[in-house]
DNA sequence: AGTTGATTCAAACGGTTGTTTGACTCTCTT
DNA sequence: AAGAGAGTCAAACAACCGTTTGAATCAACT
């Protein structure tokens, strides 16, 4: 019931991905997602050892790429002679993500939705595994924003990281009930490039001030 | 086990948002709720017909009157002889909202959270009760966004007040999460009147690109 | 005082949840 | 060929879910 995958816990961990990013993760039951994955009940619990478990594991398969990447230019951008510009920055977090949503052209858009929830749902903080990575990460994005904006402060330009999570996680969520209220005359036609240049503007516009 | 609120349809109201905001619907039971509240696990199902109708319920108790008092500070501005300033746009959107998280001080904090959750968990569109005077909303803040920087297209300003949405939403939730990410370094002895500030800075600064 | 209608309540409804169990099937090794 | 270990499976586990029921309670009016 799903793709080239032969190995039950990567079909497990596929049907996972796209379950809860569709609805959520309270909202899906082992049980749809074993029926998804065409595997037994039991299966995760042998394979991951929980619900919980389950999570942290797809959430980690997807997180630790991009964020080495998300290090690995801005290490440049900071190892440079001359500061580097707020779009660089930017760009520098957002797109190592974006890339990763707009190549694979299904599959991945689903983990831009499950991270999103994973950023969202509030209760569950993030697995141990990935949690000193994505630090590192927002350590050399604020360093980024500083160099870019010197009058900025530490704390303020870790709330502006904050928006820029918040940006990206709205611009891949929220698409029912943003279509509702704007009446269908907001993404009408647009593909994820375009809407991710426009998350770039915002961006950039914001840490600029 | 509340407030000074005795009618038990207020007490239910009162029980879900705290508890909705701080967890999320699908994983809050009712019979959480009516025992927060001090009532029978029958009173939901009695006093508005099933778990949906109490979200709906907790949704328009607040939504309306924020959403009204927003569509008249956007009538006023527009209104105006000379075009009005993103800034006073951006204002009069977040304003009537963030007023009151701020004004009475625990309470409506949680509703902020609420508000945050209902356009985030996807599933569950806005009610109809609402949805018109959301739209009315959104498309004066557009024209609003396009009086103050004519070359926005009507589709780019609605992205951006749709971006607008996602900063206020990050601004409120995903407290914990970002707390472990930045070390402790971010919100530490901000209030929200700050924080607020820091949302006006970086959508303003998004919306003028 | 007695009747009516609205509210509350304990109890039970059928269904689903995450997890565990123990038998069963494979695929190898020696 | 016998045995071992990993993997799969149907079945059952206790706990909880949202909702319904029918009797008990309360307030108010004739």
């Amino acid at each position: 019931m799903n793709t080239a995958v032969t190995e039950p816990q990567g079909r497990l961990l596929d049907s996972a991905e796209v379950l809860f990013a569709e609805r959520g993760f309270e909202a899906v039951s082992l049980r749809e997602i074993t029926a998804h994955a065409g595997a037994n009940v039991a299966a995760v619990n042998y394979h991951f050892g929980g619900k919980e478990n389950l999570i942290n594991a797809v959430m980690g398969r997807h997180a630790m790429p991009i964020n080495t990447e998300r290090i690995a230019r801005l290490d440049v951008l900071l190892a440079g002679d001359e500061p580097p510009t707020v779009r660089e920055v930017v760009d520098a977090f957002l797109r190592p993500m974006m890339d990763r949503i707009l190549e694979k052209e299904s599959r991945q858009q689903l983990f831009a939705k499950f991270m999103a929830r994973m950023l969202g749902e509030g209760a569950c903080g993030l697995p141990e595994e990935v949690l000193p990575q994505f630090q590192e990460m927002a350590r050399k994005v604020v360093a980024g924003f500083q160099a870019a904006v010197p009058e900025l402060s530490e704390q303020q330009a870790y709330f502006r990281l904050k928006f820029c999570f918040g940006v990206m996680a709205d611009a891949m969520m929220r698409d029912e009930v943003f279509e509702q209220i704007s009446e269908g005359r907001c993404s009408a036609g647009w593909g994820w490039d375009q809407v991710f240049e426009e998350v770039l503007d915002f961006c950039e516009g914001g840490i600029q001030r």
